[in-house]
DNA sequence: TGGTGTGAATGCCTTCACAGCG
DNA sequence: CGCTGTGAAGGCATTCACACCA
């Protein structure tokens, strides 16, 4: 229950967290959650540290930009640790999503079973191919693009998966956002401008290969 | 952009080249690659930059880690700017890739086309159910595990895509060291430990949508 | 003039080291 | 003891500002 500590001056508002810790608050999560799967009930910033690959300090650090949840000479307990990151994340609820583009990948999403695991729920999905709207994949029911505004509205929808093709990725975007979408998972190799208070994250498979393949050629260039 | 991160790889400290420019390399890359659809022949910095929402000196200084390309009073040759880059990822040439897993994922991943576009091929598939050994998935031939090192050590494979559940990721990792190949694109969302000279990345498609949740819920928070 | 390449300065993140507490 | 939380130190990465060049 530590509220927070830092009694620095005018820090409060201006949370200025750290963008890579909010992605490791994600992967100190999921293991935690494996931990918990094993039984474990405690755990400490040592034991965090290995399975991911960074130090001790790094992982009280991070843990220290929100508040205090460890127990000294004991560590953390998993369960709660876990519980509180959820709540740092938003995922201790359950955020429909919708998806657009039910194509190729599109379809592979819909069927993706570790979004629920996290509280995610793709409720709906949209496309523009006549012989995809108006049925069900994956128990997920396709409609037209045109009814964007009107289920995302209705549904309450605030996050959305765009599985388009490059070429209209930006166009779909900007329907997304004049839907009332806050935030945008976007797997088209291109980057997406969105004015205003639209979060959004890119996933490019490609350019996740290219480093791959720089890191295969520097190892073989020191050889 | 994904990430990147204390996804643990064999970084050996002599990465003279921090790696947050490698991946602003492939962002380079690919707003290159759309400048040239659109027929442009040079571009600048400061151009570059406001394409990825970063300053025209981190885009020079990136650049400089790798030798001087820009012209004063000029800019930058995209094509030029473009093949360097792709010299530099290794991408100027093909890279057979070996996929395992043909679930869900892993046959939306054997239909993507964005991977030719940067000079991946996936030219084998790998699972364990009878139904899909031996069949052809959008035209790539699928194969028994056992078959791993064989066909990874014929064509030489040194990329793999892993698709596969969790509980066997890692064993399955372990099985494709063992068959020699150097670099792994990781979706199962687990952290995979690779010992030796194994390059690792992972993408985990719920930690990207957690990151959204929480951009979302600060955001809210704000008002 | 317009734009690169780059030392210097700034700011951010990570690591160190240890006080403090169960 | 064991392990957290945290100021201080250190190391990088980003930004600034300007010499220099076509």
């Amino acid at each position: 229950m530590a509220e927070s500590k830092p009694n620095r001056t005018t820090d409060e508002s201006t949370s200025a967290v750290p963008k890579a810790v909010i992605s490791r608050l994600s992967l100190y999560l999921r293991e935690l959650q494996h931990l918990l799967r094993n039984d474990e009930e405690t755990t400490n910033s040592a034991r965090l540290g290995q399975l991911l690959g960074i130090t001790d300090a790094q992982v009280r650090k991070d843990l220290a930009h929100f508040g205090q949840f460890g127990y000294p000479g004991i560590g953390y307990r998993c369960e709660e640790l876990a519980s509180r990151i959820k709540t740092i994340l938003g995922t201790d609820r359950e955020w429909p999503v919708a998806l657009v583009g039910v194509g190729n990948l599109g379809q592979a999403l819909l069927g993706y079973k570790g979004f629920n695991d996290q509280g995610f729920r793709i409720s709906v999905a949209f496309d523009l191919a006549p012989s995809k709207v108006g049925s069900q994949i994956a128990g997920i029911p396709v409609f037209h693009l045109d009814r964007l505004p009107e289920i995302v509205s209705r549904e309450k929808i605030q996050l959305a998966i765009l599985a388009v093709p490059s070429d209209t990725a930006q166009s779909v975007a900007d329907q997304l956002v004049a839907a009332g979408i806050s935030g945008i998972l976007n797997f088209a190799p291109v980057t997406i401008t969105s004015s205003g208070d639209v979060a959004v994250v890119g996933v490019d498979l490609a350019i996740e290969l290219e480093q791959l393949s720089f890191a295969v050629v520097k190892q073989a260039d020191k050889n």
